[in-house]
DNA sequence: CGGCAATTTGACCGGTCTCAAAGTGTGTGG
DNA sequence: CCACACACTTTGAGACCGGTCAAATTGCCG
């Protein structure tokens, strides 16, 4: 174990028993005392800067990582150089699970802005998996609902338009704010105007015309970094209603 | 347990042990004796006729799945009654990993073909899997590799046109076919034109004019449902060259 | 204050969707 | 076993959303 990479153990003690995203996080479900455990495998890390790398696409797979906070996204590099990011992660939000299968994290993750993180040694991980069933279980549970929340994402790539790409990633940050306690009503985008149009799919001017046309039309309101939402029951009608929405389907077989 | 849904228990006994998809479904890197406990708790069910529903989204979470022969496709339906295709399953694939976490299957899954599918109830699969470590790993390693498709599909919806998708969904198929033994170089496609465009975000027009063109263009030969891949290297060149693509991105945070 | 990156804005273009209609197969019932 | 109906697929023409290219503006940080 690297001792350098850890910082102020004593004060950091039974950790999570004292995080706040207990409810978000792994520990969800666990005994007092198996979060003890639990926490016992836990390292905690010096804090990443903004655009430092957790790790990288091929590096080779040996802990799970749970966002403490700040915020990071995930990308794949192609062969030709070009990033395609993945995901936005907060607090309470696990990494690396993609590379359970392979070995191999998948995905390279960056801070966005500063930002701690929590490792969880997979093989202690599953060790204690063995033992403490409700581990176990929520281990699946994180895994079942990012496979879930992939799909709804791939929905959105699939058939919605510009507008209601926009809008969804907008509410849907706002919920997951919300979900830690922070307001969903205004807060600030840790990722850049480029960053939001490559994990949308869109091209960054679009999406600069977006925060334009959505703060005219009074749904939003911007400020460089900073958003509130103003009108989210029309944003929600944006993502729900699907009035020009690409192959009605009626999918007969 | 409904006896009418299992048949012909006597000449299934110890399938998994027999069957060829161990190399690709739960069985994996388990044990001759860990394989027989696993089939003391598959239930194989009578096969599904085309167009029927396994499961329905929405319904209660009680057991995975696993393709055993033909294919199914996985799609979730909105409000407004559109479908959006989420995944076309070949054997060994698992089915209701994404259940898991809120104890809801998020899809609906519907048989392209006749099918044959094994039940396992996620309970006694847990359990198992406490007992089981081999079990335990794999199935982490299974949803893990869900994940990583999911997030390679999810590239290829944001920054890859009509084309380059049409080629990948064809590869895809390809190489799955492959790995199951069959020829990756003529096969047949189990689904409709209708059901490839909704997988794919396209138009139906869109994904017959692909057809038509990749056939004219020498790449493939089709008639029907059944096609030939001529020229992979070409089909190849599709997907990773993306000379055109969208968001080159450098990304510099 | 100066330089550079990020963002915004404008003009134009093109890929893919939409609408429309013809063509092809398949399954059912007489 | 044939005929008809219906669903699926193909093909064509035109429109539009969002991408590309270009340039101006803003803000950040040394």
């Amino acid at each position: 174990m690297d001792s350098s990479s850890i910082i102020n153990i004593h004060s950091l003690s039974r950790a999570c028993n004292e995080c706040q995203l207990q409810d978000l996080c792994l520990p969800l479900g666990l005994s007092r005392g198996d979060i003890d455990r639990l926490d016992q495998i836990v390292n905690r890390r010096r804090p990443l800067q903004r655009g430092s790398t957790l790790f990288n696409q091929g590096d080779r797979f040996q802990s799970l990582y749970a966002v403490r906070s700040g915020s990071v996204k995930s990308y794949s590099t192609s062969d030709e150089g070009d990033e395609q990011i993945n995901a936005f992660h907060l607090p309470g939000e696990i990494l690396g699970l993609d590379a359970i299968g392979s070995g191999t994290y998948p995905l390279s993750i960056v801070a966005l802005e500063t930002t701690s993180i929590c490792e969880l040694p997979y093989e202690r991980l599953h060790q204690l998996a063995h033992e403490v069933d409700g581990l176990q279980r929520q281990l699946l549970r994180v895994m079942s609902r990012e496979l879930n929340s992939d799909e709804q994402f791939m929905r959105l790539l699939a058939n919605r338009n510009a507008d209601e790409r926009f809008a969804s990633f907008l509410l849907n940050l706002a919920s997951r704010y919300e979900a830690r306690g922070y307001s969903g009503q205004a807060f600030n985008l840790s990722m850049s105007r480029s960053d939001i149009a490559n994990y949308l799919g869109l091209a960054v001017e679009t999406v600069s015309r977006l925060f334009t046309r959505f703060q005219q039309e009074g749904m939003i309101r911007v400020q460089r970094k900073s958003i509130s939402l103003i009108d989210r029951d029309r944003l929600n009608a944006l993502c729900n209603l699907n009035p020009l929405g690409r192959n009605p389907a009626k999918n007969q077989l």
